[in-house]
DNA sequence: TATAAGCACTTGAAGGGTCAACCTATTCCG
DNA sequence: CGGAATAGGTTGACCCTTCAAGTGCTTATA
């Protein structure tokens, strides 16, 4: 557990350092700076981050009053896309390599190309586990919403 | 990265949703339990929860509100000691094997022994040097801030 | 002995996350 | 066609964490 708090504060401590934005910010933007073009709609972006919805609204607004990011009403009725800037672009470029080089220090420096192989192991399985959990707890949730509702 | 995300926020949704605490809260309750006299000094609680003096101070009130916890001017002066009261440990004993449950369904119960062993040691790679990373960190910002400080 | 420096906290304000409530297009269905 | 349900998103309040500043012992230094 020591990891799993230190690790996620370290990488958020030096983004925030260097960069002013959280990890969470990071990945956002990274996610958009991967489609081909610099779009997703928020829904989408709101898996790939693992966030809420609400969470991603919250930083999509504060991504856009920086100017990294804007918001674009989708073609279709209420799609809300979110769009990388050429300046959160810029931003990206100049401080990816910076957080990747950190990524690079802290966690493959210190461990043995078995060890990495390992790693990417045991997380794939238990992530497979917590996946396959939030699609059954958002059903699980509808349902008994449903089920709670009188005489249907 | 999902990973690292998600079983955090997992245990700690269980956490909040079975015990009404988050899994801060309930790591410094369960460093006190392991105490013969159930209590600790903040400092070095701090350290075992691996937490902030200020993030600690605030939880510990947070605790004391609720009964679970109760403050005892130490000994030696300054020193403040967090004591976990019989009604705390109480609350430990019926949610920690709850807890624990939840931990094995949703890690160890995916993972083959071996996969276990790897985890353990891959992990303990990557806290040597975030904990190296922290004694330094503090002690560079306490050399800074004496060596801005003008002759001396 | 005075006074500076440091340690172990405490506190309050500011910012981020979560949750519940809300809005409004769209889809389903009798 | 018309009303209900749903999907996608937004908002605001509340709680928690962080950060900077403050407090009050206690140990060094002159």
């Amino acid at each position: 557990m020591s990891t799993f708090t230190l690790l996620p504060a370290a990488l958020d401590s030096q983004l925030q350092r260097d960069a002013g934005m959280s990890h969470f910010e990071f990945g956002v933007m990274a996610a958009l700076s991967r489609q081909p073009d610099r779009k997703l709609q928020l829904k989408d972006l709101a898996v790939v981050a693992n966030g809420s919805l609400s969470r991603l609204s919250h930083v999509i607004s504060r991504l856009e009053r920086r100017g990294w990011v804007r918001r674009t009403s989708g073609t279709k009725g209420r799609a809300t896309h979110a769009e990388l800037t050429d300046e959160g672009y810029r931003k990206l470029m100049t401080v990816g390599p910076i957080h990747f080089q950190e990524v690079r220090r802290i966690v493959f420096d210190v461990l043995t190309p078995e060890e990495v192989k390992a790693l990417r192991q045991v997380t794939g399985r238990i992530n497979a586990g917590l996946l396959g959990e939030i699609s059954l707890g958002s059903l699980a949730r509808r349902t008994r919403e449903r089920s709670l509702r009188p005489s249907s």
